[in-house]
RNA sequence: GCCCCCAUCGUCUAGUGGCCCAGGACGCGACCCUUUCAAGGUCGAGAUCGCGGGUUCGAAUCCCGCUGGGGGUACCA
């Protein structure tokens, strides 16, 4: 193959929802596969729904999630003359007319045909209109619709992913290529973009696939060759419907907000609707590259599982380098204590934790002292009859020196052997004493990063506080 | 209504006529490890390959119909 010309053409009516980013992410991959170019373009031609900021919003998503491209972004809303000047040449060439009925017009007609049980299509005149009336109709002021003269005969798609699809000439309408008010319409301007800008391959949603022969036809009488189509099954929620913020997260810069790692999201999308074979499950950006083949993509629709998501950022999460790991936390607040102390909070927690949020949360114990107790543990354990021993533990631990965890653990299990009760009827107290659950990473070496001070202070208080409660009631 | 697409464990998928009474992963269960929770390891349950017809010596794989799901049908993208 030489050297392929991609794009992604998001419009910018909302943000990059996990839908678009997939299909940023194919076309991103195909062309580093073949050492091709991704142009970005945005589709910002429905001027009332356009908004500058959630292009900003796109763009932020895609560099975040590594999809950098080559060429653009191009912005549809600033090529009105290419566009202009592509309906004046269809036009001369007779490849497309103008039609002089209203929207009010049209509406009834199809209103009417609905109402008979028919299947509507545009019967208007503008077809068959000769040049000089159109001419000298238009010369006078009158508004006027562009529509393309579509060819009478089947026009057969030939889909990498979907397959052949062949539509019949009844179902394809003359549809129109520029509005009244002289903007030009979607399907109009891809195809123009797509022949000025030299794409040769087109990677987007099924949601396109009834649109095809329509934008073929379009290639046709631009003078160009159509490019090769391949249409992505749609990515539906959980429950196979249209996945949306029902369902939860479906924006890129949620996913991100939930502390999920570009990495992670990437790789995840990559596998609803492509497998690279050999049971390859994690995978870099690299190995995705060198991996991918449009040959590889399934058809059908996929849904979206937010438990393999979660469980492969877990995997990813676990890779990160310790170092970068404060940095990416950082956004998701982190408790006052110095680098060494948090890093080293971070090694004992990160196994426990499979988002950058959990992680962050998980952190909170190392900064203010408890004030809720979860309470299963407070049944269990949350007894007067414990805390004398937990109140020995506080003690043997205060005489610990240097605070390390492997003599802490060896102080504890001296005591419990001496009194006679389990290391877990020691631990567990003294957990929920100082996290306030009863789930933490192992207690002595938890107890270590927490401090010799801090320990003592919310096991002494945790003792006073179960004791008081006892004797109030 | 009409047109188009899709259909393998709950989910993502492997599988392109015999290697499949269907493999991997998530999730689920059990066990091991263990002071708790995870992580990790081992094992396991889970799919008559949507249904019905063909074609073939042989079909998850090819063909037809049905059913179910999705999409499109705009002077939206």
């Amino acid at each position: 193959m030489t050297s392929p010309r991609v794009r992604f053409a998001p419009s910018p009516t909302g943000s990059l929802h996990v839908g678009g980013a997939r299909t940023a992410l194919y076309n991103w991959l195909f062309a580093r596969r073949h050492s091709g170019i991704f142009v970005l373009r945005i589709e910002d031609t429905d001027v009332e729904r356009s908004r500058r900021e959630l292009t900003d919003q796109i763009l932020d998503a895609m560099t975040w999630l590594g999809l950098t491209w080559d060429e653009g972004p191009y912005f549809q809303s600033e090529r009105s003359a290419i566009y202009a000047a592509a309906a004046g040449r269809l036009l001369a060439e007779g490849r497309a007319y103008r039609a002089f009925e209203t929207a009010d017009e049209l509406e009834a007609a199809r209103k009417a045909a609905e109402a008979a049980g028919k299947v509507y299509r545009y019967g208007g005149s503008g077809r068959s209109l000769p040049r000089e009336e159109s001419d000298r109709r238009a010369a006078a002021g009158e508004k006027f619709v562009i529509r393309l003269r579509m060819p009478d005969e089947p026009i057969v798609v030939q889909d990498a992913v979907q397959g052949r699809a062949e539509f019949l000439p009844d179902a394809l309408d003359d549809f129109i290529l520029v509005r009244s008010d002289g903007n030009p319409v979607y399907h109009f301007t891809v195809c123009v973009d797509d022949v000025e800008m030299g794409i040769t391959h087109v990677i987007r949603g099924v949601d396109h696939l009834p649109n095809t022969p329509k934008h073929v036809a379009l290639f046709r009488a631009l003078g160009a060759e159509p490019p090769v189509f391949a249409h992505l099954g749609m990515i539906l929620g959980p429950d196979g419907k249209k996945l949306s913020k029902r369902h939860g997260a479906a924006g890129a810069e949620e996913f991100r907000a939930a502390g999920y790692l570009p990495e992670a999201l990437v790789n995840f999308l990559a596998l609803l609707g492509w497998s690279p074979g050999e049971d390859r499950e994690r995978m870099s950006l690299q190995e995705m590259i060198s991996l991918f083949s449009l040959e590889r993509i399934g058809p059908s629709p996929s849904r979206f599982d937010h438990e393999k998501l979660t469980w492969l950022n877990g995997q990813f999460l676990q890779a990160v380098a310790p170092g970068r790991l404060l940095t990416l936390l950082e956004p998701f607040g982190l408790p006052a204590r110095d680098r060494e102390t948090l890093e080293r909070a971070v090694a004992l927690h990160l196994s426990r934790c499979r988002t950058l949020r959990e992680l962050a949360q998980a952190l909170r114990i190392y900064g203010d002292d408890p004030t809720e107790f979860e309470a299963a543990g407070m049944k269990k354990f949350g007894k007067p009859e414990l805390m004398t021993s937990l109140r020995a533990l506080a003690s043997r631990l205060a005489a610990v020196e240097p605070f390390a965890h492997a003599k802490m653990e060896d102080v504890a299990r001296a005591l419990a052997a001496e009194t006679g009760v389990s290391l877990g009827s020691l631990a567990q107290p003294a957990r929920l004493a100082l996290t306030g659950s009863l789930a933490s990473p192992p207690l002595f070496e938890m107890i270590e990063v927490l401090g010799k001070e801090t320990t003592l202070r919310r096991i002494l208080a945790f003792a006073d506080r179960i004791e008081g409660r006892a004797g109030a009631s």
